[in-house]
DNA sequence: GTCTATAACCCGATAGAC
DNA sequence: GTCTATCGGGTTATAGAC
């Protein structure tokens, strides 16, 4: 007779040889901070490799390549601005939460710009039901349908978040000096809110 | 006595041993094409001086590095840019002529991907009066205002611009699909325009 | 699961000949 | 002004040991 070793066994033995030092959510993690800090062009697999402590291919068994591991980068990025913009609506879906969202959208760019650059990355997969992208999708489109209505609600979001992004774009290049952004900032804002308060229905 | 050779000849005879093939402009050129087609990140030196069939460092009599290269190429761009605009413009200034630039702005952005991209990269280097961003502000700012009037024509320009250029870029990401972000664009244009009409000194 | 070692590329930039 | 040759650095990814 025979008796099976227990997986835990096994798994301890395996371990007393080579055991886990990371996983894949602590190679995230460690990643975005060497993103944050240097910009997702000079992601390396070795340095966030070093960062962790290991080997130079140690991250192969959590990521089949560089793209991978880029990929799950983005989506990420996606997932930590919904939470700042959820943040900043609060439970209340009005004028003021919109006005809420759209500063934090932009402070979010301002404050974590190589992470904030991710989040709108051509993405190279198609993405499922449940990716950050589409969450947020919703969530815009339904903080706007209390100003615009549930009508209008898309084409205005889709209006409002391009013209957030530019401002955000326009900051960044540091294309605008003397003329303020911040100034077209409030003004763009303000004509996108009073033109739906306008015609709301 | 002697006799001083003359600079032609002198320099006839440079020319027999080694004659110029290229120049700034044939290198900008063939640089941008390249940028064209696979966008600056895979822009390399070598690759420029292979379209051109020469040495991989001839380049450097020209640009005295890539980042020197790349600078070229980003004011190039805007000139580019900026030739469209003024050309959809015609010699009107009107809210018609304002439409025509807005629609060619982000036609450029979607025929011209990574040309495009090159006209808001972060300026590592401070530009002069002449620069074409300075020049393409105050095109802008000049169009702007026969919708919004001189004293609210540079927040009316930042808040246009910054919304053009947020509409590029969730084009570019593909990011909306069923939400067709061509309606949100005109959407977002009309409020803009009507916003500056009805409050016009 | 991690390790060392290495294959097989890519790149920018320089030196010196012609 | 262009050439050949090279230095010195980077990278992804794989192979095989432990």
């Amino acid at each position: 007779m025979y008796t099976l070793i227990p997986y835990s066994s096994r798994y301890t033995l395996h371990r007393m040889s080579y055991p886990s030092k990371t996983d894949r959510e602590a190679i995230l993690s460690t990643a975005m901070k060497l993103v944050s800090k240097d910009g997702m062009d000079h992601l390396a697999v070795r340095s966030v490799a070093t960062a962790l402590g290991l080997a130079p291919n140690a991250l192969y068994r959590y990521f089949s390549s560089l793209a991978d591991l880029k990929d799950g980068l983005s989506e990420e990025s996606r997932r930590q601005l919904l939470g700042v913009l959820r943040k900043a609506a609060g439970d209340e879906k009005d004028v003021n939460s919109v006005r809420r969202v759209a500063h934090a959208y932009v402070q979010f760019a301002r404050d974590h710009s190589n992470v904030f650059a991710l989040t709108l990355l051509p993405s190279s997969s198609y993405e499922g039901e449940d990716a950050a992208h589409l969450q947020s999708w919703r969530f815009v489109v339904d903080q706007v349908a209390s100003v615009y209505g549930n009508q209008r609600s898309q084409e205005a979001a889709v209006a409002l978040w391009a013209f957030l992004h530019g401002i955000t774009v326009l900051e960044s290049a540091r294309v605008l000096g003397a003329q303020k952004p911040s100034n077209g900032f409030e003004f763009g804002l303000e004509i996108w809110i009073q033109a739906g308060l306008a015609g709301a229905d």
